[in-house]
DNA sequence: GAACTTAACTCTGATAATCAGAGTGAAGCA
DNA sequence: TGCTTCACTCTGATTATCAGAGTTAAGTTC
C-alpha cells in the first residue's frame, strides 16, 4: 500500500510491537524488563522483539558472556519513532479516558523544566500554523489508490456541502438487531 | 495499563482500526469506499467500524432512506488523531522505506500553499525546542509501574555511562540456530 | 554441595481472530 | 426480467495469541 503511514503501521506491526517501542524508547532494553513492562507472553515478546530487528527498529547486542547475554537498543529509524510517541501521548492526555487527575508522562524541556508540546510549523519558516489551514494533497509519490481517496473525499465533501445545512443533522440510530 | 499512549493504541484497536481512522480523516466515509481503501474483509471492516464507534472515535450516520444506507465519520475525539497521522506521515516519509522520488501525501498550509511539518514547542511560550532538550519524567498521573519503567530506564543509561564508552561497542551478532 | 535465583528465551496445546469468498435484502436501472 | 449498488452477515479453513511449563548457563545461599 502506497502510504507513509501505513509503511509506519507495518513496521511496527501491532499493538505490541509499539508498546515495545515505547518502552525502548523510554529506555528500558532488556527481555525480562520488556515483558515485565508489556505484559505480552514470552511467545509474543521474542517474535515481535526479532520483527522490530529484521524491520531496522532495534539492534539485539550482546551485553555479557558466560552466560551470553542480550539487550535491545533502538536505531536512528526507532528513534525517529519519538515523534509518535510523543503525539500518542498527547492525543491520550488529551482524551484522558481513565480520569485521572494528571498525565502519566511528562515532556519537558531540559533547560526551562517547562513542559513541551507537537504544533505544526511552516516547514521552511518553521512559524507557527493553526490546525484550521492544514489541508492535505497527493504528493508526487501518490498512486492512483491515493489519488482516488483523496479525489472521493473531495466529492464527499462537495456533495455534503451542497445539499447544505439541512442535511447535516443526521441520527445516529442504534443498529436493528 | 496507565499510559496515554496504550490508551490511544485502545482505542484504535489495531493496524486496520488505524488505517480506517487514516481513510476517514482524509474525508472517506462509505462502508464500501473504505474496504476499497483498506482492502480490509467484510468481517473484520465491519467489527473494526463497531469497536471506533464504541470507542468514540467515530459516529454512524444515516445518509438516505428506502433502503437505509449508513456513512462513518469521526467525532471530535476522532479527529484528534489528526495529530498521530500527521506523524506517522511524516515519519514514513523521512524513513521512505518504498524509495519513492517524493511522499505520497503532502500536508500544506491553505494561505500559503507550502508544507508544513510537526514541531516540538514550549507548551506555553510557543517557542520551538530543539528535539535533544526533551526529556520525559513521570507525571502526577503516573503509577508505581510507570515510576518503576522510567526509574529502571535511568538506572540502565547510568550504568551505561559509568562503564564508559569502551562498553559502547557492543557486537550485534547473528542468532544461534 | 544441593538447592534456589536470574535472564533470555523455546515449546505446547487450547482458544480466539482473520482470511477469502459466498450470500442477503432493498432499491434503482435497462 | 434480470443486472447493479450498497451495506452488510455468514461459513469453514487457516493463523495468531494465550497461559504456562520447560531449557540452559551461570551465580548465590544454606
Amino acid at each position: 500500500m502506497v502510504c507513509s503511514a501505513a509503511d509506519v503501521l507495518g513496521a511496527l506491526g501491532d499493538r505490541w510491537g509499539t508498546l515495545l517501542m515505547r518502552d525502548l524508547l523510554l529506555g528500558l532494553t532488556r527481555y525480562e524488563d520488556l515483558r515485565r513492562s508489556t505484559g505480552a507472553t514470552n511467545a509474543t515478546l521474542s517474535d515481535r522483539l526479532r520483527e522490530l530487528e529484521a524491520n531496522g527498529l532495534v539492534e539485539r547486542r550482546r551485553y555479557q558472556t558466560r552466560p551470553d547475554r542480550y539487550e535491545y537498543l533502538p536505531t536512528p529509524r526507532g528513534r525517529d519513532l519519538k515523534l509518535l510517541l510523543t503525539a500518542m501521548v498527547q492525543i491520550g492526555d488529551t482524551w484522558n479516558l481513565a480520569d485521572r487527575e494528571g498525565p502519566p508522562l511528562r515532556f519537558v524541556d531540559t533547560r526551562t523544566g517547562r513542559r513541551v508540546a507537537l504544533a505544526l510549523v511552516d516547514a521552511e519558516t518553521r512559524e507557527l500554523v493553526s490546525a484550521g489551514h492544514v489541508a492535505v494533497e497527493a504528493g508526487c509519490g501518490a498512486d492512483a489508490v491515493m489519488r482516488w481517496r483523496l479525489e472521493r473525499a473531495a466529492a464527499l465533501r462537495k456533495a455534503g456541502s451542497d445539499a447544505g445545512p439541512v442535511s447535516a443533522d443526521g441520527d445516529a440510530t442504534p443498529r436493528a438487531k
